[in-house]
This record gives structure tokens, sequence and C-alpha cells, in this order.
DNA sequence: TAGGTTTTGTCAAGTCACTTAACTTTAGGA
DNA sequence: TCCTAAAGTTAAGTGACTTGACAAAACCTA
């Protein structure tokens, strides 16, 4: 009747229910037999057995071989296809360049780490150019088994303002006007912080998790928020900001904005630590890791000034879990992942407020790439399939 | 073929998917007239009528007239039935106890405030012996038109623990251990202050909102979150609790826990009123609302003080606001919901934290007696005919 | 007051995504 | 070699939806 050509956006209409909650269910949990499929789904043989037919004609699902039970016939085990495409994923750092290309169901077909020197570090605008540079170079690798490019995530130290389909970063306001992504590939920007949350959830220590917060801390200090199972954005983007909140808090303290990250980063702690040292304790250490690592040798005057940072970020901590009580907090970023410091952090959080679960991140750099690569992935499936 | 009794819960099995999602609308939005209905849930007409036929057959839907449109036929109204039942809900409160009967979709049957002498002040387990009564005088009035009992609400001042079916308070341990809902009756408990927050959504200025934050300040402090539509509990109930946010805070000053509540409560700010208070100005105000009286008429020592305190509000909302970023914020409670503070409250904000509107609740002391309803009605709903 | 138009509601027939039941295929074990 | 068990296909049936035609009830025009 209506004459309408079968766009993109329609191919969730091609297909009937079943298949696609057959699809989605290889989405998020990887290859499965069709038994398994169908006691997970709640489905009858013949169903399946069509809903399969449907998705691998389109090259949305391919069979990768068999699996014998205990006993009885061989079951055939399928994954994604082709069909389905693949997603880029770049965290656009300062320092460096990370991609990461991926089917949706998250298995990596490519992966490049290009390290900025200092003297090329990317800010405002030109990291536009940067990301557009890389995707270039990525597109160019591209293999016919790839399939479609089905979305474009990237992942900025910055705030993000959520939007329609895509999302512009302010702060530098135009970020993003000079670069358009491929054709018609949707571009997903999102914070770094948050980034690093989301992969907790589906690669580290917070698993499955659908209530935690993850607290990134670096140079800079920044939160992200999962609960209910989803990232907690905020009106503008700022949820998790917490290198603004206001500090010092206190009777006749008049409290300002951005007042706690130049307190409590790394900077300050190594200021801190440079003017504490004993003149009779040595060297004082250049960098945080050379810190951290006089401190895990037992050397006293280390130790006093991480105790110290950590009673701060236990204070941060607990300011969090008092407002959010998401009862496991993941601790990242190149301080915030410190074994030395994590018990000390723990002990203030103890006294200080409810009862909560402190974990350090073991993603390490590989972070946030991975949690814009799930953001980028969850979006393609949505599109295909519905939610 | 499977020899089953239809229970209460198998009702969602009894009706076809259009039926529940009718029954869902009825329930959301009120009374419809078919088209209405047929064109917000898109289905055909036929649909309509056997989904309406099912429904009116279990009582669960009454015709209740006819309106005439422009042209054509007249169209029938239809609402929730006797069928669908009633909720109680109560706000047990340490100086009242507030108590509403309404159907499924909000209207009111029965309503009644006790007020409490300051000598019989519920405290601890007394509240769940205060609640029995409530009940059993309400069921004593209960009309046949009002139909089943689907849920009985209360909301407690005290911290909530989420549980399986029904929530078991704590801080007092064993609050509702000599407690029991009649037969079957689904028992809800929630925090007052998350319900006064619900109520703001669903009633108050943040209607149809799905982030906000609500901030109630009387002679405690707390806070109810809504993030994603949905209302933020934490892991043990303590999402919101601010009152327990570590205080003070700053370089060298060791924080405590509880050390907000302490500091910004009704009780200290006329203490330091009462301290600060200039021999010449008069009698000092014997409580927060004479106080805010007099500086409503721009007194001065007054207006000073309630200026501070404003200070000290806009402080613990940046840190919300920094932590969350919700965009809006309602504030509540006695003191809260003062207009002679909010301009004050607002010049603090806008000077610590990220863009954000701050509004006074304008529903005054039901607030919360309806959020628990809402709670009681949205469960009883999801009973009956799923989410 | 009659006839045309518009909207509402119902009846009849058809569609399609599912189901169950029976059959085929493929494996291990007696 | 037959029996049993599991996987997969085919065939027939079910039921919640649809579309299309018709009936009912309102308005407007003449």
């Amino acid at each position: 009747m209506k004459q309408k050509q079968l766009s993109e956006a329609d191919i969730r209409a091609a297909f009937t229910s079943s298949a696609r909650s057959v699809f989605r269910t290889l989405f998020q949990s990887g290859p499965a037999t069709r038994p398994q499929l169908g006691s997970a789904l709640g489905l009858s043989r013949p169903t399946l057995s069509s809903s399969i037919a449907e998705l691998s004609a389109a090259g949305y699902v391919e069979k990768i071989g068999e699996v014998q039970g205990a006993l009885g016939r061989k079951a055939a085990m399928y994954r994604l296809g082709p069909g389905a495409g693949h997603v880029i994923a770049i965290d656009a750092g300062s320092t460096h360049i990370r991609t990461r290309v991926a089917t949706l169901d998250r298995r990596l077909l490519h992966h490049r780490v290009y390290r900025l020197s200092s003297n090329q570090r990317h800010l405002g605008a030109e990291i536009s150019q940067a990301v557009a540079e890389e995707v270039e170079a990525t597109l160019a690798l591209t293999e016919p088994s790839w399939g479609k490019l089905r979305a474009l995530g990237v992942a900025l130290p910055s705030r993000v303002v959520a939007d329609n389909a895509a999302r512009a970063a302010t702060g530098q306001e135009n970020l993003f006007s000079h670069f358009a992504p491929p054709d018609g590939v949707p571009l997903l920007l999102e914070n770094n912080v948050n980034c690093a949350a989301l992969a907790e959830q589906s690669h580290g220590v917070a698993q499955g998790l659908s209530d935690f917060t993850y607290i990134q801390i670096g140079v800079k200090i920044g939160m992200g928020l999962v609960l209910g199972g989803r990232l907690i954005r905020g009106r503008s983007g700022a949820a998790g900001e917490i290198g603004h909140l206001p500090f010092p808090w206190g009777p006749g303290l008049r409290p300002q904005n951005a007042g706690l990250e130049d307190y409590v980063g790394a900077e300050a702690l190594m200021q801190r630590t440079r003017a504490a040292w004993p003149p009779d304790a040595g060297a004082a250490p250049a960098d945080t890791a050379a810190l951290f690592a006089l401190a895990g040798e037992g050397h006293t005057a280390a130790l006093a000034q991480v105790k110290r940072h950590a009673e701060d970020i236990g204070a941060i901590v607990s300011a969090c879990v008092g407002v959010i009580d998401p009862g496991i907090v993941v601790l990242g970023g190149g301080i915030g992942d410190n074994a030395i410091m994590l018990p000390y952090v723990r002990e203030t959080v103890d006294r200080l407020s409810y009862p909560t679960e402190i974990y350090a991140s073991s993603l390490g750099a590989d972070a946030t790439v991975l949690g814009i690569e799930k953001i980028a992935a969850d979006h393609a499936c949505e599109l295909l399939v519905g939610i």
C-alpha cells in the first residue's frame, strides 16, 4: 500500500519480534545454540527455526559450529554474522588516541594506540581533526567481512551534553562542528570517565551490577554513576563532575567552585609531598608513581603523604556515597586504582559512611575505549532491532 | 491441561495484552474515550471493542458517560471500575498520621488526618501499632463500591531497605515485625522524603519530569532522587540521606559522620539566631516560622540569619547538584519551601554550581501521603496487568 | 422533516506469528 | 543392531490482531 523504500531504520520492521529477540540475545550474551536460545527466550523449536532462517538469510547471524551434549544429536552454535556490521570506538585523550574496531557482540577486529608526543597534545578543536584522521585511517583498513559500519563512538575528556541523535561537547563549544562521520553513521560522544564506568560494568570489577559508582582519580578527578542499570548523565552532562564540588566547606568557610579538584588532584598531592618532605629522607619523589612505589616499600614520609591523601579521597567517596548510597564504589585512574592507598581509603569511608564495598579497577588504560565501544555497540543494536 | 486455580497473580494472564495496555492507559491518564485509547495505543476499533468487553465483564473498567465531538456519533467514556480495587496510603509521621484511600487511578475515596498530641508521639515499634489501628479503622469504613484492597503503603520517617515483596525498615530494626497487613495485601514501606519527591513528580512542580532532585529541609534534612524516571533508593535505602554527609570538610578539618544535619537543621538555625540576636532588636523569634515572618517584614537581624542559612543550604544543594546534575531542584519542608529564603538559595547555587532551576514545593503537608499512595497504586497496577 | 456527512461501534473474513504434535536426523549406549 | 535421547523440520491449528463492510448516532443543509 504505502510506497516506502526499506531504509536502514526499517530493518527492525523486517524481522519478527522473535527474530529480533534472538539477535538481541546473541548480541548480549555471545554465541549460543538453538536449545539455549529457546530456553532463554521461551520460544519453541519451530519458531527458533524460522527466526534463525530469517536472520541467516540477511547475514545477521551465522553458524559457527556444532556442540555435542551428553546425549543425542549435536546442537548448532550461532553468533552474529557480518550482516550485523561493526562499530569504531575512539578514546580521544590529550596524550593518546586509542582505537578499537569490534563486532556488535564485542569481538575485536582491529586495535591501535597512537601516543602523542608532548608537543602535539590535542586541545579544543584539534580533537575533531585528530578523530577525523583516525577514522579515515581505520576506514582504509576495513575488510568486507566486517560488514557495515553501524556506529562511531568517541570518548572525550570534556563534558558532553545530551542531544537527540548525536551529542555535542560543550566546554569547548563547537568541538565537533568541523567533523562529520561517514555517510549515515551515527556519531556518539561521551565523557571519558562515564565510558570507563560503563567498561567496569561490562568487563571490570562491577560486572553485571546495575548500581555502582566509579571514581577516577588521576591528574583530574571525576565520577561515573550507574544507577538502575543506566548511566546517569545529568541535565547538562555534569553528573559526576565532582571536581567542581564546593570546597572547603564548614562553619565560617566560604566554599568555592572547582575548589576540590585543585586540592585533591595529582599536582596538589605532589606539591604537598615536596613541601613536607624531610631533608633527611632522601630525594623527594618526582611523580605520583614514584611516591606510591616508595610508600609500598614502607618509606615513612611517603606513606604519611599517601595516608593523608587517602583520607581526602575517603571524604570525597563518602560525600558521593552519602548522596547516592550505591553500595559499591570502584576506584580508577592512575591514583585511584593504587593498591597501596586502597586500605586507607576504605578505613576513612568506613568511619564516615554507610557500608560500602570499595574496589580498585583492574582494566587499566583500555577502560575508556571499551566503554565507548559498548555505547556504540548498544546504540547500533538498538537501531537494528529495537531496545 | 494444567490444573491450576486462577489466583490473583494470574489475572494478568486472563487478559489479552491489548486489554492490559488499555487498563494501564486508564490507570496512568484517567478517563478516556475509545477513539482516544485507540489512537494513543495504536489499536484498531474491533480490538478495542473486545478489550473493553473483557475488562468490563470483570468490572475492571466501567463506562461513565458519553462525550460529543464536533461531529458524528458520541464517544463512550471509560475509567477504571470497582473491580480494579483501591489502595490505602498512610503517612506515619511522629506528630500525625495521614490516611488516604483512593482508587488505582487516584480518585480520593476517604481522607483522614490524625494529629498526635506531643505526649503520644510515635517512636520505634509504636509506629507499627499505630499503623495497625489506622488500617483497622479504615477497613471498617470500606464500602463495596471500593472493590478489593490491592495494596497498603506506609511512609516512614526512617531509612527503608529494599527487599523482595515488602520492605523492612531498619534503624529501628524490627519496626514492622508485629504488624501484618490484611490477608494477601502487599505492604509497601518507603521513606517519607522519597515519597514527597514522588508526589512532586506526580502532582507538584516537578510534574512529568523524569530527572530532578527533591530536598526537604525542616527539623531534619533529606533528599529524594528521581533519575531516569525512577526513584533512586540506593543499596541500603540511604540514597539522599544527606544529613549524614561528611562535614565540616576542608584542609586540616576532620569531617564527621552526621555532622551536616546537626549544623543545618532547624534547631541549629534557631540556636544561632538566639545567640546572634541583638539586644535592641526586640524579642528573639521562638521558632523558624516566626523567624521567617520577621524576615519577610524586612527585620534586619532576622533577614541576616535567613541569608546565612540560605548560604548553607545553597552549599548543600550545590554539593548534590555537583554529584547528580539533575537540572531541577525542588525544595520542600517547613524551611525549604519558604519563599523568603528561595532567592538567596538560588544566588548561592548560581555561584557554586551548574545551571540549575530551583523551585519551592507547593504541595504542603499532603506531599508524603500522596507519594506513598502513588507507590501503592503503581504496585497494584503492576500486579494486575504487569509493567 | 428528509437526506447527506461524519464519527463511533460491530460483524465478518483474513493474516500471521506463534503454538503443539508428529516425524526425521543424528548422536551415544545397551 | 536396536533403543533412547536430543536437535531440527514439517504440518496443522490457534488466537490476537488486522482490514473492510455495515449499522448506529450524532451533526448540518436544504
